[in-house]
RNA sequence: GCAUUCGUAGCUCAACUGGAUAGAGCUUCUGACUUCGGAUCAGAAGGUUACAGGUUCAAAUCCUGUCGAAUGCACCA
């Protein structure tokens, strides 16, 4: 709707103004209906770069501008806005063609783009903490989203499996494993080792020394710790598997760290034959070229007035290479792999620095592909407690992610068997697990991924509010209207007569479904979806209680039917993008 | 010290990236035919958008400064 709209007000002003940019003639929502449904103040920007007045540019406009087969006549407003007011029979066509094989309220997008994006990287032998769920839940739903806009997505879990920390733990796995927890638990069992032995490394330099000793042997090649080092990703893949199966994540590719290990010699020579890199302290480093505005330049940094090096380190003085070795050599590969015109990083905020780092250094490596493959880091806040501070366990551990998916699981389980006491319980512990799931990450989802966000149980899983439960719950209730309607809900699509206000408002609602889309989408930000969702679920609620579904009769029946149906569609199409399922009932 | 990101109602968060009178939920108060699922809805109260300047027809949003917070700054990722 507001597409034919824009590119109706585009040929117009096309007409009016030929020399005028039209990418900043947009048409948007109206922050207020008594304006209107839709609006546009790209006029007032065209008459100021023209010293025009913007009401009799805005007029002239209004000459070459026809509408009138789906909008009253559009009115100038304030100091040159341009509303339009939807004409209900043409929000009737408009929600009349989801029913008839149209695309729900949205369009894919005319041009597809290759999207790899990377996304939840745990570590082996650690088990997921709280941390991860944001960036799963993230890039999950990104993936969806992009990929229901019609792109091509690739998804791949970029997973700690190499580093300096299986030193550590091969001295472990040597010297103090209990098989009997390995077997019961082994992310449990390794985060055991590994806290053990960092613990006596620091108090006997003997063991540091083994430790680095057992890391040198691995990356010798040394078969058994090879072969240890496999075992702890194949138990730690297991776990993390688990996790992903609950919370319904699938990768296309598990491309961890060491899969990168081969090429990060001839990295680092490329990197220094290019002059990109250099020796400094027995390290390779990369250092600022110095073509940057010093303040833009993520290789300097100001200390005492002066502008000074802020190198990344790609080989450390031991020789070893690093993340950001790593990184390069792994954007290499998808290049080469998949040539993606976006890679879209989700990781938290604490590592910014990073990837205006690498992000620098590979457009120096291969400047030929600086328009070509498009780099973005969508990064996250962090999930504090009450205290503001990150959150923990009492006794200040980090929070196992599988405890926190139980936990909610057992309290949707009790307010579900405290609503409805009478249902079967495998049902109570399905609805538990939607809900549960559907909470933890709705309350990832929703806030604006850039600031921290506190932890509260009794906030995500709250019914009120903008959560996952209470959306859940506007689709149960659409769908009970339907088991107790029967077979009488056929649905008319030529017999929708939008009368009553809350029927347009919701209707009015449904068509900007495809805005959110692309809004969440382009801006890497969810939230955008989520808040329409809860707007919808919140114009659902005041239709369901000011109009009558099943009482009504004729063309009112029908019309209402055909809201509650599609919005029924939209949320569990919203969530569905979210990562989120729906139930029938709960 | 420098950099990044912030500072919005008593609390937790929004605000479609420069648009019109800054919105929700929680909390408090008042209402809604024994209810198409009341797990809901309607209404009231609550704001100098940290502070001071500036740019603009228009600023929570952009610029400058001050105060405060979180995070990051060479061999962890």
């Amino acid at each position: 709707m507001h597409i034919y709209i824009q590119q109706k007000l585009q040929e117009a002003v096309r007409q009016t103004f030929p020399d005028a940019s039209l990418t900043n003639v947009v048409v948007r929502p109206c922050p207020d209906p008594r304006f209107g449904d839709y609006q546009s103040n790209a006029i007032m920007g065209i008459a100021k770069e023209r010293k025009l007045n913007p009401r009799q540019a805005a007029t002239d406009v209004l000459a070459h501008l026809d509408v009138t087969d789906c909008c009253e006549t559009p009115e100038i407003a304030g100091a040159g806005f341009l509303n339009f007011r939807v004409k209900p029979e043409a929000l009737a066509r408009a929600i009349a063609a989801p029913l008839e094989g149209a695309p729900l309220f949205f369009q894919p997008v005319a041009k597809p783009r290759t999207i790899v994006i990377d996304f939840s990287s745990p570590n082996v032998a650690k088990p997921m903490h709280i941390g991860h769920i944001r960036s799963t839940a993230l890039g999950d739903a990104l993936a969806r989203l992009n990929r229901k806009l019609g792109h091509r997505v690739i998804t791949d879990n970029h997973i700690g499996d190499w580093g300096t920390q299986f030193g550590l733990l091969t001295v472990g796995w040597k010297s103090q494993l209990d098989r009997a927890s390995l077997e019961t638990d082994a992310l449990g069992e390794m985060e055991r080792l590994y806290k053990s032995v960092t613990a006596a490394a620091d108090a006997d330099p003997g063991v540091r020394e083994a430790a680095r000793q057992e890391l040198v042997k691995l990356q010798s090649g040394d078969p058994t710790n090879l072969e240890i080092w496999g075992r702890m990703i194949d138990l730690s893949q297991v776990q993390f598997d688990e996790i992903y199966g609950r919370l319904g994540v699938q990768f296309d590719h598990t491309l961890g760290e060491s899969f990168y290990n081969p090429e990060l010699k001839r990295v680092v020579q490329e990197l220094v034959g290019k002059g990109i890199a250099r020796e400094s302290q027995g390290a390779v480093c990369v250092f600022s070229e110095g073509v940057l505005n010093p303040k833009e330049d993520p290789f300097l940094v100001q200390k005492d007035g002066e502008w000074s090096p802020n190198p990344a380190l790609i080989q450390k003085a031991d020789g070893a290479a690093n993340y950001a070795t790593t990184d390069l050599a792994t954007l290499e590969y998808r290049w080469n792999t998949w040539q993606p015109d976006d890679v879209i990083y989700v990781t938290d905020g604490r590592q910014q620095l990073h990837f205006r780092q690498l992000f620098n250094a590979w457009q120096r490596w291969h400047p030929e592909l600086r328009e070509g493959m498009q780099l973005h880091h969508v990064w996250f806040g962090s999930i504090t407690g009450d205290d503001g501070k990150p959150y923990k366990t009492r006794s200040g551990e980090t929070v196992k992610l599988a405890g926190v998916l139980d936990e909610a699981q057992e309290r949707a389980f009790a307010v579900a068997s405290s609503k409805n006491p009478d249902l079967p319980e495998a049902q109570r512990r399905e609805i538990a697990r939607v809900v549960g799931v559907g909470a933890v990450k709705y309350a990832d989802l929703s806030p604006n991924r850039q600031s921290d966000y506190v932890f509260s149980w009794d906030k995500m899983l709250s019914l009120q509010g903008n959560t996952a439960p209470y959306l859940q719950y506007a689709y149960a209730r659409i769908r009970s209207v339907f088991r107790k309607a029967g077979a009488e809900a056929g649905l008319n699509p030529g017999l929708i007569q939008l009368r009553h206000a809350d029927e347009l408002g919701l209707a009015k609602r449904l068509v900007r479904f495809g805005l959110s889309m692309e809004a969440a989408a382009s801006e890497h930000r969810p939230n955008y979806l989520c808040l329409y969702l809860y707007e919808l679920a919140g114009d659902f609620a005041r239709f369901y209680e000011s109009c009558p579904v099943l009482k009504s009769e004729g063309a009112e029946r029908n019309t209402r039917l055909v809201l509650c149906e599609l919005t029924g569609r939209v949320l569990k199409e919203g969530l569905n993008l979210l990562g989120i399922e729906v139930l029938e009932q709960m």
